[in-house]
DNA sequence: ATCATGCATAAGGGAGACTTATGCATGAGT
DNA sequence: ACTCATGCATAAGTCTCCCTTATGCATGAT
């Protein structure tokens, strides 16, 4: 003898909107339905009621006591409904969530995101630090940026910056063993995280066997800042890729000994974001304006379209 | 670009029982679907949206953050909606309204409902006055008392009193042309509302021919009481329901010269309701209260069933 | 008196809500 | 470690019931 105290929920959809124009016909047009339609809801609820909400009148309808008494709850409930919608909309329409690895953050995106918020005042920009394991969209971000190998498939993709690397140490380093001039000369100097496999692919590619260094164990992925900090300070000689070095290179803090410059053809820096976003002002505008900053980087980067991978 | 903030209302149900239980197998149970049903209206919602409102992780849903702000918003506006409902159905079982003609009201239905009240202490009663146009009930009351020529044939009736009439008087007034011995004798005294049209029925059924009474204005129906007031005031014959006057009749204020009695087959008074209120306890508990006091006023009333005419 | 407005209702169609069935991932249990 | 149980996602198909179309009716306006 207990049923469920709400009525059926298009009913009372179609009963909030009535009770607010007092009229089947302008209650259809707001909904989108016919007056059939309206007239159709209404008479569920009151079937399930038990009694009329509305009388109706010769060219009007009016609100019984009862249906008066539900009217304003029911118009309150919707309008609390309504601005939960409107404000969580309006939240999701101004504030971009970044998520971004810590190489990129921090060597490249920094120092230049505030012209992007100079550019688009009207949002808030967050960007939350994510490792290279959970580079999907999971809700808690609009748009992701990793560095990794596996690139998520049901994300919208586009590969920015290709994993380019190249040792690189302190000129005083170099000095103290007088000077680079071969491949093998590295291998004078304390080399940071051997285990990093970029070291064999670049020795190879330098034309020399695999040093197969000792299993030291390595913390590659996403503190590529880290190994740069420590060669930085000439405590050895990392593996980095050189885009994100260009400062240090200019200033002297780091050198490049030789151009040979190998790539790691199964990863990539790339932005991506779940397909629904495509259609999404703030993802379009940042996606746009990385693209557009990345090229005076001087990458040669596809026009950007959304099928841009 | 500007689209109804609200997205689907089922869409929305879901949401809100989903984030109550983190279940959509729960969810389902409740809003009596299955799994997959609630599931898909997620991903309606979701669609809409353009986020998602709930991760799902291993054996467990969680609110994303904008799941949150909206499932605490959400909740409230239906429970706000729930109480609205539950609130009004309390009110409609327990408050009885009664639409009743001013005749019976005063006549019969005042003295006897006190018993009523006592009987059923969980029953509000509301007595709102009606006149004999509109016997319908019609949102503004639960049932109607009404006595009129034309019973509505869209609810359910129930037929209490016949209207039944004879001319009566107060006992000084006859005794002022020396009693009344036969029908004839009532022409030699005021006739309350001459117009009242069973003043000619009774008289033929008295064998007398229509005694023809100028164009008088009349205000028969419904006024009964009235006519009543000034018979027993000694200002004329006035053509009764004896049922009404029964107190009347025994205290001597009035008296009935002859046992005939005529009756009107076009008219009773009469019960009823709207046919949805067949299963009201409230409607039930009244009508069978009033069948049984008529009883006990020893009126033969069909048992009450539902389709006591 | 005629027309316009607004709701009710019947009949019918169709959209989309729902079910069934299945797959997959993960955590629990042994 | 292997198996089982749980819970959600998804595809396909069904069917409900919501909605539209068409019409009627009552009433107020012109």
């Amino acid at each position: 003898m207990s049923y469920d105290p709400l009525p059926p929920v298009l009913a009372v959809r179609a009963f909030e909107s009535v009770s607010r124009h007092l009229s089947f016909t302008k209650a259809g047009d707001e909904l989108g339905k016919t007056q059939a339609a309206v007239s159709y809801q209404i008479k569920v609820l009151e079937d399930r009621l038990g009694f009329p909400v509305f009388v109706r009148k010769a060219r009007k309808i009016e609100l019984t006591d009862k249906g008066m008494n539900l009217a304003s709850k029911v118009i309150g409930a919707f309008s609390d409904l309504r601005s939960a919608f409107a404000e969580i909309r309006e939240e999701n329409d101004t504030q971009l969530v970044i998520g971004c690895n810590a190489t990129f953050a921090s060597r490249w995106l920094a120092a230049r995101l505030f012209d992007f918020q100079i550019a688009n005042p009207d949002l808030a920009i967050r960007i939350i630090p994510t490792d290279n394991k959970d580079q999907y969209s999971r809700g808690d971000r609009d748009i992701t940026i990793s560095g990794c190998y596996d690139p998520p498939s049901d994300n919208v993709l586009h590969s920015l910056i290709p994993a380019d690397f190249t040792p690189m140490l302190h000129p005083s380093l170099a000095e103290s063993i007088g000077g680079i001039n071969e491949p093998a000369d590295l291998l004078k100097l304390p080399i940071i995280d051997p285990a990093d496999h970029w070291w064999p692919l670049w020795f190879a590619k330098a034309g020399l066997p695999d040093p197969d260094f000792a299993n030291w164990p390595s913390s590659r992925m996403g503190s590529q800042g880290l190994e740069a900090s420590r060669a930085i300070a000439g405590k050895g000689v990392a593996i980095l890729t050189p885009f994100f070095y260009r400062t240090e290179l200019e200033s002297g803090q780091l050198i490049q000994p030789f151009d040979i410059v190998e790539n790691d053809p199964g990863m990539a820096w790339h932005l991506s974001y779940p397909p629904e976003n495509r259609s999404s002002r703030k993802v379009r505008l940042f996606r746009d304006w990385i693209f557009a900053e990345l090229r005076k980087d001087g990458l040669d980067l596809p026009q950007v379209g959304d099928k841009a991978a």
